[in-house]
DNA sequence: TATTTTGTACCGATCGTTCGGTACAGGCAG
DNA sequence: CTGCCTGTACCGAACGATCGGTACAAAATA
């Protein structure tokens, strides 16, 4: 059945969306059974590794997104500018102009299992090593891309934190207008 | 007693630690009781007001140290240039080069108790608006100041994340060296 | 029928919290 | 000085609730 894998693909999606709102310890198994409507048998039916898998599973989604979405776009051959655009797009809308939380963040502040965090370091690198290659096509030396390239991750994270704390997503919309603007310039 | 007084600081310091670490609902009452070296209903003699009483006297000394440490020297009559110096050091020292995360997100990011999330939001206006200050004292006009401002808050949150997650403190310290370049520079 | 999915009823552990109490120091009356 | 009183500091034990997780049989689906 074709079905099995979407349906547990929307499965996943909906895990997200709770552990970003409320961390790895703050989401409890009964609020994710009433976000599922599935009962905890069920669920450790599709998780038989239980909350941790349910939380890796949550970040290989991740990871496999920011493969795709992220990577490849900030890798290919269109110009620099175009990739930066599409990204950040792709960001803004990931995020839900800032009124959604990241799940790296959701996790790396939580104390959830080593595994799950190991995951967001993965995923952190990856992404400021593909926003250096990025840099690195815009007339910066090594060192430059570097700083700009975590430069571009920090602000993005503190962004949706500061526009969380503060409700007020304006924030994050001139962040990522700022962020563009550290590629265009010099 | 004077004595009191200081040993309540002394607890919540090592309150403010724990939280720091583990979130909200990540810490646990056992949890601070083997870290205060007090038994649980001990902690009821300091806090009656339990679990959240204890976040919210943790935030309000972080509250307090924003306004004498931070705000307070940002709008001091020295230089720009060493006001930031200064302010960037308490950070860097607060934050322990980044190994240590914000209280501030810590908070946020969990399902803490929402008066315990509102002084998180006053804490966040107060700074950006002090930074904004100074930026403001740096050629800057309205507009350009905000975003400064907002830049360096979104900036100093965002490499504590990273630099947590990827275990890289380094970034922090770039971090660090870049806000002060963005206000030095134009 | 064979397999996948689910509801129900549990489990031990831990959660935040409260109760009933002890130990001890300073103030005050005799 | 003695004996009593009161307030502060603290703790062991237990509370009800919820935690993450399991066993198993009925129900749904193939």
């Amino acid at each position: 059945m074709k079905n099995a894998a979407e349906s547990k693909n929307k499965l996943i999606q909906t895990l997200m969306s709770e552990f970003r709102n409320l961390g790895y310890d703050g989401l409890s198994l009964s609020q994710i059974s009433k976000a599922t409507d599935l009962g905890k048998a069920s669920l450790y039916h599709y998780f038989p590794g239980g909350k941790d898998q349910m939380a890796l599973e949550v970040m290989q989604m991740a990871l496999d997104w920011v493969q795709t979405e992220i990577v490849e776009t900030l890798v290919s051959d269109t110009t620099p500018k175009e990739r930066l655009k599409i990204v950040l797009g792709k960001f803004n809308a990931f995020y839900e102009c800032g009124e959604k939380a990241c799940i790296l963040e959701a996790m790396i502040a939580s104390d959830a299992p080593a595994i799950v965090k190991d995951k967001a370091k993965v995923m952190f690198d990856m992404l400021i090593e593909s926003f250096k290659k990025l840099a690195l096509d815009t007339h910066r030396n090594k060192s430059e891309a570097l700083s700009l390239a975590e430069s571009t991750i920090a602000e993005l994270q503190g962004a949706l934190i500061v526009s969380r704390g503060t409700q007020n997503k304006s924030i994050f919309k001139r962040a990522l207008t700022r962020i563009e603007q550290n590629y265009l310039k010099a």
